[in-house]
DNA sequence: TGGTCTGTAACAAATATAGTTACAGTTGGC
DNA sequence: GCCAACTGTAACTATATTTGTTACAGACCA
């Protein structure tokens, strides 16, 4: 379905963020970790701080840090923040208003995909930074995050989830 | 996120047979009311054939019905059948493995990306290829029907679902 | 046996995302 | 004030994915 890895891509930079505490990190670095070109993190980081996620500062010196403590940062925030659209999509050209099913069905399907929508916000909203932060490093202390409900994953899809496109070749 | 509408398409189509009752459809009525070529339907009734929710009949008086009453047959079928992925995709190319971060943020990414697939997968479980069309024509019978939980709905999104492209132009 | 279908291959078009180059503007240190 | 090091952003290319189209082999019924 979804065909962008944006939302994986920002809670990566935010995860770095968090990982730094305070210290302002450069695109160029970011870049580094993600593996990808600086101006991509940059565009990023632009609709991050829209979303008052993070903070930036140009010139020298300059780099981006976060806006507020990483508990306050919900993965449905970071979701809000670079993702536009839900789940799923409509048709792409409108079907035929002629057809009693046709001129009906969009409405009946919004009605459905909003419900999907809203199931997948109320996950994100779950979640914050602090806890995907402390199960990167389970042995650091933030005991009194909610990471053990991260543990609590359902079933693996059937296709695999791969890292990498080049890894399929 | 999604940018594609296959999903959208095969509720539209196997709303169609629903409604049809017992008479099998052609492929070229089935993409008028859906507002596309007849081979594109023709491809999505492979798949939806190959995971047994409709049958089809080469030759002439041929045509495809559905395999199974509607009632029988869940969103999360149709999804199962035609979305070979999850609603997230991971970086498009691996992370830094020398970062700390980047060496294990797409455990992490899989974990919550697996939880949001399951929430996705939940609210389709519970919804029948019936309910969706009694909730296009209300004035039908199907009382025993679970149309009410549609209408229970969250909040619109902001962005607005649009049924074309082309309407933004 | 001929007309009407499906199944499928091969390709073109449209769309979206990601990556790249280039450069204006901001900032801090000297 | 000037330079070096940053961000912000435009313009473009590359890549991937989905959708649409044409063409035709094979199935089936009358």
């Amino acid at each position: 379905m979804s065909t962008s890895s944006r939302f994986a891509v920002a809670v990566h930079v935010l995860t770095l963020m968090a990982w730094a505490d305070e210290e302002p990190l450069k695109s160029e670095q970011v870049a580094e970790s993600v593996n990808t070109n600086a101006v991509v993190i940059r565009r990023m980081l632009c609709e991050l701080a829209e979303s008052n996620l993070v903070v930036s500062q140009t010139g020298s010196m300059g780099g981006s840090k976060l806006a507020r403590l990483p508990e306050k940062i919900t993965l449905l925030d970071i979701y809000q923040a670079v993702e536009s659209r839900g789940v799923f999509s409509l048709h792409r050209h409108p079907p035929n208003p002629d057809c009693p099913v046709g001129v009906n069905i969009g409405s009946v399907l919004n009605d459905v995909l909003d419900e999907v929508d809203s199931a997948v916000e109320r996950v994100l909203a779950n979640m914050t930074l602090r806890d995907v932060v402390s199960r990167l490093q389970p042995c650091t202390g933030a005991t009194n995050s909610k990471s053990a409900r991260v543990t609590a994953n359902g079933k693996r899809k059937q296709v695999a989830r791969l890292q990498s496109v080049s890894v399929r070749n």
